[in-house]
DNA sequence: ATAAACAGATAAGAAAAACCTATCAAATGG
DNA sequence: CCATTTGATAGGTTTTTCTTATCTGTTTAT
């Protein structure tokens, strides 16, 4: 591939030269002046090394090269087409990939209809997501490992965009023999009689801190000794009796035999859902998104 | 569709750059100077209004949206090759469409043969087949219908190429209850006991006056009441037991129940079949056509 | 730390490509 | 046979692309 004779606006002509049989004719719907078009056509002819054209004064009509030729730059044509419009759609941001990290916890009700809305609304891009706790979240947006982020907690000191887009009230998960499994609701502050599981410290410290912080307030000491990275894990072990659970509502979609939830009666123990992404993101595809995350889909 | 902007020689620059992530080296290899590269790669940029690449003046990186749009510019630079390639086949006669016209007696040995050898030297090449008399031949190629013909007999007043390309004996068909058909062999002056069922002098005069003269010379009268232009019909008729006919022996390739097919003594009834094009032909295609149907073809 | 080497950007002008206006010549049609 | 149509030709202008020379910021080596 040592040289590339095609130019695209010379096929152009030719296409056009070939629709309407008449030079003149051509070079007005191109916009350009006829011996212009005559010159084009014949270099065009000389690169291809074919007669195109059958040209008396009086008539033009296409050779059997010409005529064979034409699908041949059509088709060239159409693929420029579609090229140029995939590249329109990629500045426009409504094309490209999209890395999207988000918590265990949102990928019951959130995410699900985050991602309806989004694929509907730009179709053609492709959506890489990765569970991955809020922490991680912000270490993966600042080293462009992803693109957005749905997160409980934001990190003040990292240099993120977030908008909260949900607030849930907590409930919490304990085996299904628990005295408390019956109630209509339960205050935090009878959390004393059984272990926590735990959303893993070390993954998501400042989800550790918050929770602590909100239980201290009510005299709970929260310091779970058996901890795990995923819904699923956390509240099997809540149904195996291992302890109990403070999760966002909408983990109550996991049902599991032995596994109860009962609701919090303390009104402001919710959990905040956010949106995450770099400040002074330049690519327009993550802005888009990001609008989408944020507009009309608070809960 | 109204304007064209994107150039292929940009794409390619974009490509080689992208494939080097390094300017010096890249316009190295486009045999172009640095500058005009980064200005071209400058210029693409805007056109698409996005950034392609990330530059420092250590290190060159593809953006996400070079990334996105690289294989799109990669297919696009493909099918110009392909188009390129289709032009330079087109133009050197390995491409395109070639109408051959031939008479139905070669359809049954000759004309499989010629197809399997072209077909496997120009495998690009559309074959449009029509089978016509000579006669129709020799006026379908002046017309420009078809670009080459297989014909029993050449007209001396047109303008066209012939070469004689076989020559076939001629075979007495005739029904298998008649006293001849287990002969060994027949002349031709005893054909003189039934009528003849013969090739339509309307389409084919000139063939219809040959064998009138070949007849003649051994004191037959060759005046068939029955015609038709296609050999099963002929023959379909001869099984029937309405009359003889002299056919070229490859026709014997056609089995019929109550039809048989006697030699003839004569060693000059023979029948020449012969390629035919249009003198001064400019189209490559029809040259290279001609030159496989003349060599190596005869029998 | 400082010089050499490297890599891309910038500037200015030359070369090439594309285009325009004016004109010509062949063919057609009344 | 003359007016009209249509593509070709000629000569010059504009636009695009490319080159050389130079500059600035980074890295590497002494």
């Amino acid at each position: 591939m040592e040289y590339q004779p095609l130019v695209l606006q010379r096929l152009h002509y030719f296409e056009t030269v070939a629709s309407e049989l008449h030079f003149g004719r051509a070079a007005a719907i191109l916009h350009i002046a006829q011996p212009a078009l005559s010159q084009q056509i014949r270099l065009l002819e000389a690169e291809l090394n074919m007669m195109l054209f059958e040209r008396s004064t009086r008539k033009v009509a296409l050779t059997a090269q010409g005529l064979a030729f034409l699908p041949h730059a059509k088709h060239l044509l159409v693929t420029a087409q579609a090229t140029s419009r995939a590249a329109q759609e990629l500045s426009a941001g409504q094309r490209g990939d999209l890395r999207v990290g988000f918590v265990d916890s949102a990928a019951y009700e959130f995410v699900p209809r985050f991602l309806h809305r989004f694929r509907s609304k730009f179709p053609a891009v492709n959506l890489k997501l990765h569970t991955m706790s809020s922490d991680e979240q912000a270490a993966a947006l600042s080293a462009g490992k992803i693109d957005i982020g749905i997160a409980r907690v934001s990190l003040a000191q990292a240099p993120l965009r977030a908008t909260v887009v949900g607030d849930e009230p907590l409930v919490v998960a304990l085996p299904s023999d628990h005295r408390f499994a019956s109630y209509r609701s339960v205050s935090l502050k009878y959390l004393t009689e059984m272990e926590f599981v735990g959303f893993a410290q070390h993954a998501s410290p400042t989800l550790h801190a918050k929770l602590r912080t909100m239980l201290m307030q009510h005299g709970v000491s929260y310091s779970p000794t058996i901890e795990a990275t995923e819904y699923t894990t956390i509240l099997g072990l809540v149904a195996a009796g291992e302890g109990l659970a403070l999760v966002p509502r909408s983990v109550q979609s996991l049902q599991l035999n032995g596994l109860s939830f009962v609701e919090l009666s303390n009104q402001e123990a919710t959990m905040q859902l956010l949106a995450l992404c770099r400040l002074n993101e330049p690519a327009e595809l993550v802005i888009n998104a990001y609008a989408t995350l944020t507009s009309g889909q608070q809960t």
